[in-house]
DNA sequence: CGACTTTAGCAACGCTGTTGCGTTAGGGGG
DNA sequence: CCCCCTAACGCAACAGCGTTGCTAAAGTCG
């Protein structure tokens, strides 16, 4: 984050990514599909790949024998060389996941906390929990690090939490820091949808360039995937989407507007009006397709999962109402496929993005 | 756009746009502030100076002699090496800019165009407009190509006009490619909101990563500038932010959904309630902000600019009491500093961006 | 006038992807 | 059975990028 110039070293690494991600894709390829998808020549290819093996992330898978000419050798993937573990820190539980370089969650545990818990509480869970998987797992020394996801506001640059909502003991707190101190690893911090979002495109690739995970579990927010990259906002703050109004009159929310999203929705889920709920997500939805021209919207939360049919229904039926029209405008709504560990294993695959996935180029 | 991996004219264009950037935001610079800025070895800032100067953007200009110790060679951009013609098309004018490379507009004129105009007609009030700037500026062998910024939907990747909303003539017109035939010189093609603000960007530098530029012109729009890029979205038709609902039980829009707040708007402004329709344009904003943690909201359009004031004051009084209090989340409201050129001024820069600006790699 | 500081630039270097070309492993035709 | 064709592979030389090492230049200061 210090760099902003590219050299050669940048250069080496941004193609091994490059090569990476549609290992992580394709799973089994040959030199010569990388050097069609990415321009490289086939010579370039072979040094990439004579370095991915040699670092074990990559490795040798047989020969493909045209009809004519000689084998292709065939290269894949190798889940197993690299593992990350992600938490998830809600009000009252932490869930971790252990997740590997292909982003297939492998083990997950949630843990209750004390009511009030401090940051020692916290990192005292972790550590238990990532003690346990150390003895079921045989991870030691392919661990890349932990990434912790949680409610804001925080900073993630600096790894700090600025003041996490309704939590006496949280503020201005360097969990990162802190994390990295108790636990010897490298610790990414981020917000838990940010976190949810990476988790889907990192195991659906490169197709996924705009997105969104729509989150609704005690609150509602937004993950965003824009260009291809998480969008994290000025202050880390983006995706508080829940407190965006869609009734200028509504009722009054917690955090002083009338009429947001979160407010309306939780209204007509005390009502007991699930359908209502949707609905209003649906109309929020529909808001965000119009303001950023997404292609995915991927539901999740603990609380939407719940009533998981009627809210993706809901939303479905909102897009194709509500958008104007057009053959050429296409967004998808699916489920999350991780279900409830999609914040925690998002966590997880935030760290193996940030050593194994596409780097950019620090910013001026 | 076809090529994918990085290689080492990637690293040499990047460095130089690097260089670029600063010289464009500092005017006048010496070897080892750039050298401080990037992280590049004096050395290798030398050698990029060196191609700039060759290529005539950049010049020595003098010495500057410190206390003690050799006098560091002063370098500053040369704005008026190249040049750049914007176009912003509405419904019934074409308004043109001519932008030089420090992104100043050097001259404007705006013509009518016939009711229900052909893209015939437009490219013929275009090319007349460029034969008179050529005519009154000596600006041959400098003029890098024409921006062309106009209501969507359009496909800025493809250069097509996709379904110009109430304009007969302008179903899926390849306008980019006609325009270069008629012009004889490269056309970039984009939406008016996402050309506006990509003015202000060109025009503030690095400093601007996340912001808005809101446009209230028949019609209200956001042009979108995220992580230091426009933000087109999936189907460049991102920024329709006048089609987000604010009052789930408002007025009807023509968009088919109620209580957009293009809808609220003009209800207000028609019952010539000014105030109230800059009150809902604020709350609007918030909800931008909330959503994507913008640092600066740039006020657009002329519409708005009739009421800037009024705009002004509003847009500001929701963000400081709508916004969640917090010191850490600052937010900058300013007018466009462009007035009524910005979408044409920004069309220009688009130009000058492709070919100067800090070039991103091509997706996989 | 010599020591010191700051800037500048030449030259060699390491590393990247690229290019040129010979090699290898098959199939098929004579 | 041999030769030729095809397709993939890989060694070696190469161009071009930023880096490093070192020397020279242009000032101030004691």
């Amino acid at each position: 984050m210090h760099r902003i110039a590219a050299d050669l070293t940048f250069l080496r690494d941004y193609n091994e990514a490059l090569v990476m991600a549609l290992a992580r894709t394709w799973r089994t390829f040959e030199r010569n599909t990388v050097s069609d998808a990415t321009g490289l020549t086939p010579q370039a290819v072979s040094k990439v790949l004579a370095r991915l093996v040699e670092e074990g992330v990559v490795a040798p898978a047989g020969v493909r024998r045209p009809a004519i000419g000689k084998p292709a050798g065939v290269y894949e993937l190798v889940p197993h060389s690299r593992y990350a573990i992600g938490a998830h820190v809600s009000r009252r539980t932490v869930r971790m996941v252990l997740v590997d370089l292909a982003g297939t969650v492998l083990w997950s545990r949630v843990m209750p906390l004390p009511a009030d818990f401090t940051p020692g509480d916290l990192l005292d869970g972790m550590a238990g929990l990532i003690d346990k998987v150390r003895a079921e797992h045989a991870i030691d020394g392919r661990l890349t690090g932990v990434g912790i996801g949680m409610i804001g506001p925080l900073d993630h640059a600096a790894g700090t939490v600025r003041d996490a909502h309704r939590m006496r003991h949280w503020h201005d707190i360097p969990l990162g820091a802190f994390a990295e101190d108790v636990l010897g690893l490298p610790v990414h911090l981020d917000k838990d949808v940010t976190a949810g979002v990476t988790a889907e495109a990192w195991r659906r690739g490169a197709a996924f360039r705009d997105a969104a995970l729509i989150m609704v579990e005690s609150g509602v927010g937004a993950g965003l995937w824009l260009g291809g990259a998480a969008h994290r906002g000025s202050h880390t703050n983006a995706g508080e989407f829940g407190h965006t109004v869609v009734a200028l009159d509504g009722p009054r929310c917690a955090c002083g507007r009338r009429g947001c999203i979160e407010a309306v929705h939780d209204a007509a889920v005390e009502a007991g009006d699930v359908a209502r709920a949707a609905e209003v997500l649906g109309v929020g939805v529909v808001n965000l397709l119009q303001t950023l021209d997404l292609e995915h919207v991927v539901l999740a939360g603990a609380d939407l999962l719940r009533h998981a049919k009627v809210y993706r229904d809901a939303v479905e039926e909102a897009v194709r109402t509500q958008v104007p029209r057009a053959d050429w405008l296409t967004v998808e709504v699916t489920l999350s496929s991780l279900g409830e560990d999609v914040i925690a294993a998002g966590a997880a695959m935030q760290v193996l993005d940030a050593r194994y996935g596409i780097p950019g180029l620090a910013p001026l």
